[in-house]
DNA sequence: TATGAATGAGTGTTCATTCAT
DNA sequence: CATGAATGAACACTCATTCAT
């Protein structure tokens, strides 16, 4: 008597995460090339060949891992009314970021590798730049909405929003860079404290 | 007429210097592991047996170029002198440290193709925490020494100039590593007008 | 109400007939070690399990398509009788051999395939050489019965009818083997007119 | 002191034939997909990764071991003045084809091996089918300035020499099979007895 | 010192076969 | 009887490293 459909899937699921688990840890820890499929197989629990039921390569694997991170990180980062504030300001927006980065460590450990390294970029065919340009100019919109960095500043200040996106950008990818290679240390709140009084000017 | 000690000594320092100019490029093009050694030899025009007369392994000449670069950087990086500005500001630094990694290029784009793979970072044994942590510290001496990055600030506002080392460590970093990843696109003038403003405060 | 044993007799031939049917297709198309077993399953419309309980093994599998092309063929093949001609001669037994070779085309693609490489051979254990006797046996009967293939020959010429087999095997083979290489494109009727003169001699 | 360059083209030339003569085994015993790469090292008695200095594939190897055999074959089969007797027949060069044949047997079987697999075929990019078509090139000029085969004939046969040079083609193609098949054992010039009446008709 | 042929452990991947259900 | 998930031994291929010369 076979397996019906549902004990089916239920197997095939179990497997699956097992595989994309074991191989996001991995990647994240070890980067992808220095990761063996063979490894990957071991942490999950099952044999190498298993894993070529389910995803048809090694890069094919890191794409649906990729994926995988990119939506769940979709799902929550962008997204301002999840921050929490009524009226989120550039500043909740920045320690909204470094809370899901934490969140989402080994995703973002990998995406910090995967960005360093051309040739494993490639593999993911595009979808890392895509990912960079819609994060940019997200901030873009948050930069021409709020208010100037520098509230003080005199009137003749010319804004440049797509610039401004850019330095936010560096800024909280330096941060989150630095949070997920050293995610017990590092000082997150102090640092955050420092930035405070310049992003506290409201947006959207 | 037999060469003499000289001679040979600047034929070795030719090749030890070319194999160490290839290796860089590659693992700066294609990242570590996906170099291989007969590239390097081939690129250095030397025999791939020759390689290992000077450098024990492939791990070896990551050092080199790592202690080689590191030098250079140092001796350049954190000279405030050189900045050319009798008294130069937090923006002069940044400016500066933003050229010099233009200048470096190769070099950065190594260490952090490197920072972010934990694996071929501990075949530096330390040395890049090392070199993280030389930064950090005197950026440090730098915040301490500098104007509050906000002069308006009321004077209550707690200075913390670890927490602030941190942060321009992140800014510069951030920045440093969009360079080198787009060297030929990045805004980077206009990115550092927007910083302008706000590190125009003196330093030193 | 439960099957009969009919039935269940009935659905086992079935599913053992698509099997043999669709390995028999993708053996002749792709050759038998190039063809996946999962491949066999997919186009026989069955799991890849199922097949291990009609055949032991691939290779067993092998055999028995064997076994049954060679039925099929000894059914037609060797038959003069169903030459249609009365009284058959040399010529009409050679025509009729490309005609059903052209309608076994692809068991005669896996038989030459099989000859092609002992190692495949050992497979069937023997099965493919006694096929082949068998072949140049019932050839050596219609020499030694029919007229020399020159009937102008003086008389003095002495009759070899296994030699004959032989060459008349080789004559056929290599058409055949020509045929089934390209089935679309070989002008088999113009090069069976330059066969007819010399064996248009009775036989039988 | 190294090596010269003569040392090492002796070396190289020594391992590449070594090589090429155990593939060239392999292949006609065991087939193409059947050898192991492993297994033409071991025979060759060198390590497996050798291979890979000097054939870039397995493919790359297949071509290469077919060109060579391809070279030396035209450089002996096709020359009609090789054949020794002055005035050439048909015969002759039958018999002549089916001599060299013999002398480059395992070439051969690598060839017929080869025309029966279209997956193997592809790997050799249309080689094998320029080499028949130049072999049926060749023998139709040959029936094209031979003799009526059948001298007798009447004089209103239309002959139809591509036709013929395609029977030709099965008739040598037939009997070479057969040879490469049972080199031991073929009655070969017991064959070529029967065949010799009919194709003395002299040629060129 | 310098060469590049040679090695062998390691890689990603395939696939015939098994087995719990 | 029937399923397809799971296995593991094989495969082609790569590459850091060694070594005779």
């Amino acid at each position: 008597m076979p397996r019906t459909q549902k004990q089916f899937e239920a197997m095939q699921d179990e497997s699956r995460a097992a595989i994309v688990q074991a191989a996001s840890e991995l990647f994240a820890e070890q980067g992808f090339a220095h990761t063996a499929v063979s490894a990957i197989a071991k942490r999950a629990g099952i044999s190498q060949g298993l894993m070529y039921n389910y995803f048809a390569s090694k890069d094919d694997l890191l794409v649906a891992i990729f994926e995988k991170g990119w939506k769940e990180v979709q799902d929550s980062f962008l997204v301002p009314t999840r921050m929490g504030a009524e009226k989120p300001s550039l500043f909740d927006f920045i320690e909204n970021a470094c809370i899901l980065t934490l969140k989402h460590q080994s995703f973002w450990r990998l995406v910090h590798s995967l960005r360093a390294q051309p040739a494993t970029l490639e593999r993911l065919g595009g979808r890392v730049q895509e990912f960079e340009q819609l994060i940019l100019s997200q901030l873009e919109v948050f930069c021409a909405a709020s208010e100037p960095v520098l509230p003080h500043a005199v009137a003749n200040i010319k804004r440049n929003p797509q610039a401004e996106a850019r330095l936010l950008f560096a800024l909280i990818d330096g941060i989150c860079m630095h949070l997920v290679q050293q995610p017990d240390t590092y000082p997150l709140s102090e640092v955050l404290e420092c930035l405070r009084p310049q992003y506290q000017s409201r947006l959207l």
